[in-house]
DNA sequence: ACGCTCCTGAGTAGAAACCCCTATGCCTGG
DNA sequence: CCAGGCATAGGGGTTTCTACTCAGGAGCGT
């Protein structure tokens, strides 16, 4: 089987895009559908073409790269992405990590590392240039300690914080109330109140909620 | 400034090593002033010539290339070192990086990968082939407490991978019979396999093993 | 004293997930 | 050819969580 691989490129610059998309479709399953030179035409064509694969520069006017990726996630536009960037920029290395982005491309690089970043994220691996190296092993340190707070976050009470430890721990309500000393009830309730305040919906949104911060509660 | 910087290159193939050499010494200020065929003879030349970077391949007899950067931490040789491979081997990675080796490439790579992770380590900085950002990515996950994967997770079926990525998205039973033009009912009794096969019980340990282990699926 | 928020508890309803079964069709290895 | 694994689909029932409503009491500031 060869299906051809959808591929969409976003840059302001279209002579880089050109030569993007030159170096791109030298290897034949690689199909350009769409060149886009702003955030909004890139997510427009994201929906629109339902791509296999986003190559994203980070500067782009109306949305830049990595808002257009959460933008992609907010509308659960499934696509792998690939970053491209110009500069070493530890911080923007880190928000695109946060953000699940499976590949990470200097454009310094190679033409060739293009390619292999393509095919890498495409079987399923990360591709990150590894210019990035020392940003990768020292990330640790960095990306928990700027994280900005929720909003919301700071809206939960003591018993609604208390109950949401127990949450994050994957305890059900009767299991909270019985380790408290009150009602299920109580906590349904707590938890219906904290869903409303969190903003989230769904049945297991909570849970994930209180497990993505649960070192902050 | 211009020092030459004395390299030391050490493969048990004659033929890699002219290669290897001929690669580094387009290079002008890349002087490499010795070639080793095995980690002894490697170790006896470190000692002897002081250079300041080592170029070691993993697969040597008498000693391998990561026995030999024990050795040198264990004798106090101080130069830096970039290790050559020929496999994704994760454990052996993880020994490099525990090792604190400033540069780990696959022979795969590039010639010209070669001579920027040089470059790279000798301006301070840590130089990993892409192919490995996987590793990288999963090494403090697993340096955190949990090491490896899972016993169990390689035991699902692909339609249950499936239906476990869109899981790790907060998607219910529905949502994703719909996106997979499957029945809800189908989709049910996968979770319930899941949850069999991975031994987790409760109403939301299936999302919360999805969402842990969403990189490795 | 009056509002206000918070904690507590409850009724009702529905959605979602889990748990126990059965069953069909497909493919593969012995 | 048959057993077994896998993907598919469903029945019936239970538990858990969410979404609404309501209500009493405690504490707190104006």
């Amino acid at each position: 089987m060869k299906p051809t691989l959808k591929i969409l490129i976003a840059d302001d610059h279209p002579l880089f895009r050109q030569g993007l998309r030159k170096t791109i479709e030298t290897e034949p399953i690689f199909h350009v559908v769409r060149e886009a030179g702003d955030g909004q035409a890139t997510l427009h064509a994201i929906r629109e073409l339902k791509p296999d694969l986003c190559v994203l520069d980070v500067n782009m006017p109306a949305l830049d790269g990595l808002a257009v990726v959460r933008q992609m996630r907010a509308q659960r536009l499934r696509a792998e992405v690939i970053i491209l960037t110009m500069y070493k920029e530890e911080d923007l290395f880190n928000a695109a990590m946060d953000l699940e982005v499976k590949g990470y491309v200097l454009k310094e690089s190679a033409v060739n590392d293009i390619l292999e970043a393509i095919k890498a994220v495409m079987a399923g691996h990360r591709y990150i240039s590894p210019a990035l190296s020392d940003f990768l092993l020292t990330r640790r340190a960095g990306s928990n300690g700027l994280r900005e707070s929720k909003p919301g976050l700071d809206r939960l009470t003591s018993a609604e914080r208390r109950i949401l430890k127990l949450i994050a721990e994957d305890r059900t309500s009767k299991e909270i109330a019985d380790q408290l000393g009150l009602s299920p009830r109580t906590v349904e309730n707590h938890r219906t109140n904290m869903c409303a305040k969190l903003d989230v919906h769904g049945i297991h949104s909570l849970v994930k909620f209180a497990y993505e911060n649960k070192s902050r509660l």
